[in-house]
DNA sequence: CTATGGCACGGATT
DNA sequence: AATCCGTGCCATAG
């Protein structure tokens, strides 16, 4: 049977020995995959939970025995893997909101889909998934539900169930056709919970679906005429700035952004930022400042090749003999490559880890970008292994963040979150030009266009918007109620 | 006229 | 060799 087995697979098997070298690369989810995958087609490689000295027969924790010399016994490599903790580190303390904002932990679909996920039926889950695959980088529908239903081949009504339990899940309004119909979802989500006066329900539902665009514009005084000339209503003076700062507080015409707006949306993978291929913590024995890394392994226990076959092929010979050996060769090299991608992730995660101790700690705003480069030089390796060591991965910080791995490279990312911090403290909005004139004040020299795309990356309106949402705000300009007043009391044309 | 966004180029990085 | 990133120039909106 199992001569059969590696007969068959044989092909396949060499095959996979130049692919063995390319372990580095792959992150902890992937590897879990190609391990099983060669589990179970090489018959020479096992997975044990525990590993027992072939000397003294003692329950090893680590390699080398220590009451034996003999390290395997029969000399065959053999890696331990460290298991992964279940469920993701960032849920053991704290929920998600008590967590910086930089940590991005969910892709907006997965967020969506798990809430919505135990009220679907069977036949409502793909739609739910094209709903979300369709997503535009501002969370809106593109489109339309009719077309979902006739590419889907179900009922128009079951897309519009799904639909709506897209809309009104967390961030409420995503799915919508545009800004305006998402803000009026916003406002049904908004009726179920607040205790917001119906009259400025109402009001804000009517502003937002009759007069959207001139609302855009300010156009406060034609549309409190129309609103009196088409609907007979009479509104005190400054009602309608008191409506929409109600809506400018309470809800957003772009609900996608509001939670996941850091710019880099089209991040092919953020998925495996739930799964962490490398654990930073703080040793609390030392006060909190050493730092140790720990490289997360896909499965648990000791991979090995298995002892008994090996011995077994050994006693065999001609054609036999050699397949087998084959076989025992492929695992060994599995195991060995495993080893080294243990070896040189830890090498590289401690290099990190002592080198960006400020940001490991700290925040964004603390980050001293290194290059792949200085890290080859530092282990001695080639840029590209560095690389593909970096590629897609992402490591757990000792505050419960998980980062993608490449964010330490990211050149710009702490004046990303200096442009945030001033964006934030400032009273008078900031252009871009000033913006990167404080910039350079700090000795960060970069150009008004380049604070543009940072602004842009953090999802912060323009100036201009900035300065417009704080005047709207009814407080500060008393002066423009009066003006309403008076522009209430002329009849329309 | 000023503040921004789009396009594209050059240099660094992978 | 391919890709990413910062930046300059120019068009455009307000």
């Amino acid at each position: 049977m199992f001569a059969a087995h590696i007969q068959d697979n044989r092909p396949q098997a060499t095959a996979h020995l130049a692919k063995t070298m390319s372990y580095l690369q792959l992150p902890a989810t992937e590897l879990e995959a190609a391990l099983m995958a060669e589990l179970d087609r090489n018959p020479a490689l096992e997975l044990v939970d525990e590993l027992r000295c072939p000397g003294c027969g003692k329950r090893l924790r680590r390699l080398p025995c220590p009451t034996c010399a003999a390290p395997t016994g029969d000399g065959a490599p053999v890696v331990f893997l460290s298991p992964r903790q279940p469920g993701g580190l960032h849920e053991i303390e704290g929920g998600e909101d008590d967590l910086p904002e930089t940590s991005v932990p969910e892709r907006l679909d997965e967020h969506i889909l798990r809430q919505i996920g135990p009220a679907l039926a069977r036949e409502e889950r793909p739609v739910a998934a094209h709903i979300l695959a369709q997503l535009d980088e501002n969370g809106f529908l593109t489109e339309a539900p009719a077309e979902i239903a006739r590419y889907k081949h179900v009922a128009l009504s079951l897309v519009q169930r799904v639909l709506d339990l897209v809309q009104h899940a967390d961030p409420p309004g995503v799915g919508a056709a545009g800004p305006q119909a998402s803000l009026l979802i916003q406002l049904d989500c908004l009726s179920e919970t607040s205790s917001a006066p119906p009259a400025m329900m109402h009001l804000a539902r009517l502003l937002i679906q009759e007069h959207f665009a001139a609302l855009g514009k300010m156009e406060y005084e034609r549309v409190a005429r129309r609103l009196r000339a088409e609907h007979g209503l009479h509104l005190m003076p400054g009602t309608i700035e008191t409506a929409v700062q109600f809506i400018h507080r309470n809800l957003t015409p772009y609900p996608a952004r509001a939670h996941w707006g850091d710019g880099k949306l089209p991040a092919a993978d953020t998925a495996a930022l739930r799964n962490p291929d490398v654990n930073i913590t703080t040793l609390a024995s030392d006060g909190g400042s050493a730092l140790s890394v720990e490289v997360f392994a896909p499965l648990s226990g000791w991979l090995r090749v298995n002892p008994e076959l090996k011995a077994a092929a050994a006693n065999c010979s001609g054609e036999d003999r050699e397949r087998w050996g084959q076989a025992i060769a492929n695992a060994a090299l599995v195991t060995k490559c495993l080893q080294q991608r243990n070896h040189t992730m830890r090498r590289l995660m401690q290099i990190i880890a002592e080198g960006q101790r400020d940001f490991i700690l700290g925040g964004d705003g603390d980050l001293r970008p290194s290059t792949r480069v200085q890290i080859a030089q530092a282990l001695g390796l080639h840029e590209s292994t560095i690389s593909r060591a970096v590629a897609g991965k992402s490591v757990a910080l000792p505050d419960g963040r998980i980062v993608p791995l490449a964010k330490f490279f990211d050149r710009s990312l702490a004046v990303r979150d200096r442009v945030r911090q001033l964006v934030e403290a400032e009273t008078d909005p900031l252009a871009d030009d000033e913006i990167a004139a404080a910039l350079a004040k700090e000795g960060l020299q970069v150009a008004r266009r380049t604070v543009a795309k940072y602004r842009k990356m953090l999802g912060i309106l323009p100036a201009s918007v900035r300065g417009r949402q704080a005047r709207t705000h009814l407080a500060t300009r008393p002066h423009n109620a009066r003006l309403t007043a008076v522009a209430l009391a002329t009849p329309p044309a």
